[in-house]
DNA sequence: CCAGGCAATGTTTACGTAAACATGCACTGG
DNA sequence: CCAGTGCATGTTTACGTAAACATTGCCTGG
């Protein structure tokens, strides 16, 4: 900065003037700086910037191992929003889902250039850990039911679940089976739960609930099983992947879809609508989820705001050819 | 820091040294800082650190939009083996794939707090960028050819879509139909060309290149006009989200998978092992792709290496249902 | 018993920036 | 014509850390 103050004979403190836009300097003055910046290829430091400014423009998110599509997308999202809004996002990843894992993932947050944290994972991961964020440091959590304790966005699972029940009794079944998610998933049980009182509230009888992990192989194995539940003509699974699953076991066994068995997903990834046959499934807009989830932190960041709540997206059923009305 | 040297009766240098873990340090004394920095809960200042030492521990990834499962993966893997070397990770995203977005992302990371760069996307957008990346950092590109001025690590594309067109021909058929990725996409381009060589070295007929655009509507799409075509008994898609699309309308037309078509897909997504049939096709490895890039630029980093260069990572077929010996 | 050496700790300084304050100069109005 | 005003620019300082150098005190060996 000294030089480029030197080669343009004004002092640093014009040159930082420039630097950041701010008024009350001359056009011409402007125009020697930019052109000594330029031919001396001046670059801020950010790091003395960010001594300086106290702030470091830039959200830290920690998430699992991004396997799943909807973190993934969500991710995609807050960069992108969090680059509109001048913020760079800087990733925390936490490679096993343990205690010890999330632990030194929040100690290296710590010391890490990151003014505020978007979280998206497993609460009960979070409030276990033993490490507790830096004070001073907004969190926002996608992916959880916490709003008592922490600012959350995350989609209306249980509107999407109780859509995606309601659309398979709208087409005269008389009760819908459950692929359910993992047991330790929040996303899966409230999407198990609102299944459950959905049947309920419709006077329908709840079958038993069958578990998967999202991945497509384990929807294949309880696919099976379901082909021969002679009474089942109605699956509502938690993610499209254990969808893929089934729909291949069903097939396996002879069992039409959805002349035999209609079968409704969760997420409508890209591919979904490829499947065989093509998936009907609940849209969920990860995007705008990422979205909130930065308009939020930066919102706290200015207010200082410590109320918390939680901010559900809608979803939306998407309507293709694996479910169709009741043949008897 | 001051105050902890004060609460622990000691200077602030000390403080730095039980901090960055130098020796040279009474047990006796360390302990007090600990206790001292737990009391008041400080955590270094990594702003003032990176300013101090000139550089900041961070990795700069500059990405498109994380669509494609191989991005995402490789990007998992950098953020894991760079957390490994005490190094965190910060996106950069590029929205659209425009000459003036990527420009942009290139003026941002100027400013950024990054110390090296990984480089995920296309190269020609690379090269025709008007903005320079800053001097001194140091940059690996993943999927990408041009190891004569870049370091570049990426999947062996030419040997997998080799292997693939082998393993078919190897199985009886006469020729492999290709079903491409889209034409700006340089790892499309090594498959397509890499089956091409394979077939003219085993003196084959070259079908018709068929193109897609990754998606799995695409390859439903081309495969509405493969299944149309009688001699089309071997096609190599060049991943597997158009494989999936293409198993779904050869369904629908009536080509039974394998017995009328093989279908080898390219990547290996964890869904492909539930497709209908379940897809043979060739895994990368993305994580040893994202592990190379990490210690390619450390490495660089530490030895100012400007030499280039082009790391591959060997392929795998993964030999499942969907590929069957040629039916006459 | 004391010089010399070494380990433990303290003091000073610089990293690059931007806020706060200071200066200088031109222009306005009485 | 000159005090007052306001704008363009310059000077000083502090942000939190760690390297370099300085100091203290204890221990060893002759």
């Amino acid at each position: 900065m000294a030089d480029v103050a030197q080669l343009a004979g004004v002092s640093s403190q014009t040159v930082s003037r420039v630097s950041n836009g701010f008024p009350g300097v001359t056009e011409d003055t402007r125009a020697q700086v930019l052109a000594a910046m330029r031919e001396l290829g001046y670059r801020p430091n950010s790091a003395a910037r960010a001594l300086r400014r106290g702030e470091f423009r830039t959200l830290g998110v920690i998430t699992f191992s991004l396997s799943t599509m909807g973190n993934i997308r969500t991710l995609e999202a807050i960069a992108t929003s969090a680059a509109e809004h001048g913020y760079a996002v800087t990733l925390l990843p936490v490679a096993v889902p343990t205690q010890d894992e999330v632990n030194g993932a929040f100690s290296r947050l710590g010391e890490l250039a990151v003014d505020a944290v978007i979280v998206i994972m497993e609460i009960h991961l979070l409030d276990a850990a033993t490490v507790s964020l830096p004070p001073g440091v907004q969190v926002v959590v996608a992916d959880s039911d916490a709003g008592d304790r922490y600012t959350v966005v995350d989609t209306d699972q249980a509107g999407g679940a109780r859509d995606a029940v309601r659309h398979l009794l709208d087409l005269g079944h008389d009760t819908v089976w459950h692929l359910a998610g993992p047991e330790g998933s929040f996303a899966a049980q409230r999407r198990a739960n609102a299944w459950r009182d959905t049947l309920t509230a419709a006077g329908r009888v709840t079958p038993p609930l069958v578990r998967g992990d999202w991945s497509a192989e384990s929807g294949y194995r309880a696919g099976l099983r379901l082909a021969d539940e002679a009474d089942c003509t109605a699956v509502f699974t938690a993610n499209d992947q254990m969808a893929l699953g089934l729909l291949r076991a069903l097939h396996e066994r002879g069992r039409r879809v959805p002349d035999d068995v209609s079968v409704i997903g969760f997420d409508d990834i890209p591919e979904s609508a490829s499947f065989l046959p093509p998936l009907t499934t609940i849209h969920q807009d990860f995007a705008e989820v990422g979205r909130l989830c930065v308009e939020g932190v930066l919102s706290k960041m200015r207010e200082g705001g410590a109320e918390h709540g939680t901010t559900l997206v809608p979803t939306r059923l998407v309507r293709r050819e694996s479910t169709g009305a009741r043949r008897r």
